[in-house]
DNA sequence: AGCACGCCGACT
DNA sequence: GTCGGCGTGCTC
């Protein structure tokens, strides 16, 4: 009766495809085991029977044992793990092992004595829907079965709550739920309005827990103790059993895009999981991506809109202050100005000051965001021209501090030196505006003001976020300086003044996305003022560039007409939605070797196309050397490829690299599909 | 990823 | 003389 047969297995390794193993046991699909690699042992798991018999060309070795510790995939979540390796080009070994929790042993139940995951708090009745919260949570609850639906609502507008009651209803037909939020908005603020509603029904996956904890909160979903999944991108992977619903808060944020090893964006992968489960998925936003907005609009998604903030609060008014005004003014003054008169820095506006001051005297709080750390960007000798650089990378060094220079793309960092070390003449100085220096100056201007920074030199750790929320809520700190990191979700009731001190940093990245990217960071910081005012918030946008697109449209609210302003630009060159990227990333340490691969990759690019018609308008855009041509010591070139909407790259970057043997082993090709970053 | 093999610098 | 540094290569 045991009659030997093969199968393939995703075994967990970088091999680029699935390996073929005999057994004589009867092994399901989505089954974990174990097998012999190599001289050691890997863990693995079935995906099919092998067609081929015992004529390969390797000695095919029999499965050791089954894995007893670990689950057997639902199928359906085989199929999806099959479709990442597939679509993203990346060995499915490696994108199975995303699937389990990272301890092989469930952890015992003991109670720990550190905090839970989840705080528990005491239930609070759902809330009052408005009529455009209502008629959302209605016409998305309507259908079961596949369908992607685009809450499109301002800041403030209440999508959580909808959210809220959405679950609701999957987990009276006795179903479960899953959330994606970026890991930036996964805050106790977040935690607690599920709990309050689910109780001990929610469990949470992010990157700030230990194994320990991330392994007991995988369990508790896959065992069905837990109902509701909350997590950041990497909760996608867990197979959750019986699922009814997704959502994905913030779908356009950046941060669902993993920017390292299986380049997958969270919020795609998700839609797909969706329609193979056949099952509803929501995505949030109050500025969504284009390419969603389009399918919004074209009726591939459904639209639900919340158009007003709850309880009717205003949208903040946004005023935009010319710099270059304001720098002709301040000449004139310090021109005028007597001995001893205070002189602004030299970012800080009159008309910024002022609402500063009437914050402070009515006791509000204030935000200062600037996306820049440190004191200064470049710090180069007047005399000589010298300018201080990462020996490593090929960026500027910044300065931090009274006298450090750091490298923001490796950890390389030096003592600034009291001469220039390439003239030995000059003195070096440093140019530019970062939060430090903010932080610095404010602190001159109010030296009572309770200042707080929040940046990744300041904030590095889950909980010193969470402490500084706290401290922010409890009014214990009057000026927040900070980057990005204050710009998405944070809800303070007495902010009502944010500052944006200088709107225009990453406006001028090469890349065709940095438009819609500015436009969204400046109307997400700009709704976090005065979003429990009656009288609305205030924003005051410094800026070089205030005839900019993306300032304009953000000044007036208006994501209609940003959309559709930019949609016209995205068709006119084939970018997204309108065609499909890939990117090609070739890295070697030597310089010559990474540009050859380059150029042998370009140029099997160009056979491939005129091989094969299928992919006739395919464009071939490169090689170039990357905009940062040296990260971490690695010489940087791209390639980038453009496509019609059908999905055909991925397969054209796999024949593209073949197996690989025509190219230098230290060379590296990294494959993006649907790249973000184009640096 | 592991885990081996392999070929050059400074140690008991 | 070896111990071990991490470049390079292989795994059904």
């Amino acid at each position: 009766m045991s009659v030997e047969r093969f199968l393939k297995l995703a075994v967990e390794a970088p091999l680029p495809m699935a390996l073929t193993y005999k057994t004589t046991e009867n092994f399901e699909r989505g089954e974990s085991v174990w097998v012999p690699l190599g001289r050691r042992k890997a863990a693995a798991v079935i995906l099919s029977d092998a067609e081929d018999a015992s004529s390969a060309k390797f000695e095919i070795k029999p499965i050791t044992s089954r894995n007893e510790l670990r689950p057997t995939l639902p199928l359906t979540f085989l199929r999806w793990l099959e479709w990442l390796a597939d679509y993203y080009v990346y060995p499915i070994g490696q994108i199975s092992a995303l699937a389990f929790p990272p301890l092989e042993t469930k952890t015992s139940s003991r109670k720990s004595k550190k905090s839970p995951v989840v705080a528990e708090v005491a239930y609070a009745g759902p809330p009052l829907l408005t009529d455009e919260q209502r008629t959302a949570v209605d016409s998305i609850a309507r259908d079961i079965g596949f369908h992607a639906h685009l809450l499109y609502g301002v800041t403030g507008s209440g999508k959580t709550e909808v959210y809220l009651h959405l679950l609701e209803k999957v987990l009276e037909r006795g179903q479960t739920g899953l959330v994606l939020v970026p890991e930036i908005s996964l805050t106790p603020q977040l935690l607690q309005r599920f709990s309050a509603r689910f109780g001990s029904q929610i469990a949470v996956l992010h990157s700030h827990l230990t194994d320990r904890e991330r392994t007991s909160q995988w369990w508790s979903i896959v065992d069905g103790e837990k109902k509701i999944l909350i997590g950041a991108r990497s909760a996608l992977f867990c197979p959750i059993p019986n699922l009814g619903i997704i959502v994905v808060d913030e779908e356009h944020e950046p941060s669902y895009k993993q920017e390292e090893k299986l380049r997958y964006n969270a919020r795609d992968a998700a839609i797909v999981l969706a329609k193979m489960y056949n099952i509803p998925i929501v995505l949030g936003s109050a500025t969504p991506s284009l390419e969603t907005w389009q399918h919004a609009q074209t009726g591939k998604y459904k639209f639900h809109t919340l158009h007003k903030r709850v309880a009717e609060r205003p949208l903040p008014q946004i005023e935009v202050v010319d710099l270059r005004n304001e720098r002709q003014l301040q000449k004139e003054q310090r021109h005028r100005s007597i001995t001893g008169s205070t002189v602004l820095p030299f970012w800080m506006t009159s008309r910024l000051k002022e609402e500063i001051d009437k914050s402070l005297a009515d006791r509000e709080q204030v935000a200062l965001f600037l996306n820049r750390r440190g004191i200064a960007q470049t710090t180069l000798c007047p005399d000589c021209g010298h300018v201080f650089r990462c020996p490593n990378c090929s960026i500027s060094l910044t300065l931090h501090g009274q006298r450090n220079l750091v490298c923001h793309y490796c950890d390389y960092h030096e003592l600034i030196s009291e001469s220039c070390p390439s003239c030995k003449e000059g003195e070096p100085r440093s140019v530019g505006i970062g939060t430090e220096q903010v932080e610095n100056d404010i602190h001159e201007m109010y030296p009572e003001a309770r200042l707080a920074r929040a940046d990744r030199d300041e904030v590095h750790s889950r909980e010193s976020l969470d402490d500084l929320i706290y401290r922010m809520e409890n009014h214990e700190i009057d000026i927040l300086i900070g980057t990005q990191m204050i710009a998405k979700g944070l809800d303070f009731p007495k902010l009502n003044l944010v500052g944006l001190v200088l709107a225009d940093v990453g406006f001028n990245m090469p890349d065709f996305r940095s438009v819609e990217r500015s436009f969204q960071l400046l109307t997400q910081v700009s709704g976090r003022a005065g979003r429990h005012s009656l009288i609305g918030g205030r924003v005051i946008l410094q800026t070089y560039n205030p005839e900019f697109a993306s300032i304009n449209f953000a000044r007036n609210g208006n994501f209609a007409a940003f959309a559709e302003f930019e949609l016209n630009l995205r068709k006119e060159f084939r970018y997204p939605p309108y065609g499909r990227l890939a990117a090609l990333r070739i890295t070697d340490v030597t310089s010559t070797k990474a540009s050859d691969t380059a150029d042998k990759l370009a140029h099997r690019a160009e056979v491939l196309k005129k091989q094969n018609p299928h992919y006739g308008q395919i464009e071939i855009l490169g090689p170039a050397e990357a905009p940062l041509a040296k990260v971490r010591g690695k010489f940087r070139f791209h390639i980038l490829l453009k496509s019609g909407p059908q999905p055909i790259l991925s397969p054209f970057c796999r024949q593209l690299i073949g197996d690989g043997d025509w190219m230098p082993s230290s060379t590296k090709v990294q494959v993006d599909i649907d790249p973000i970053n184009l640096l």
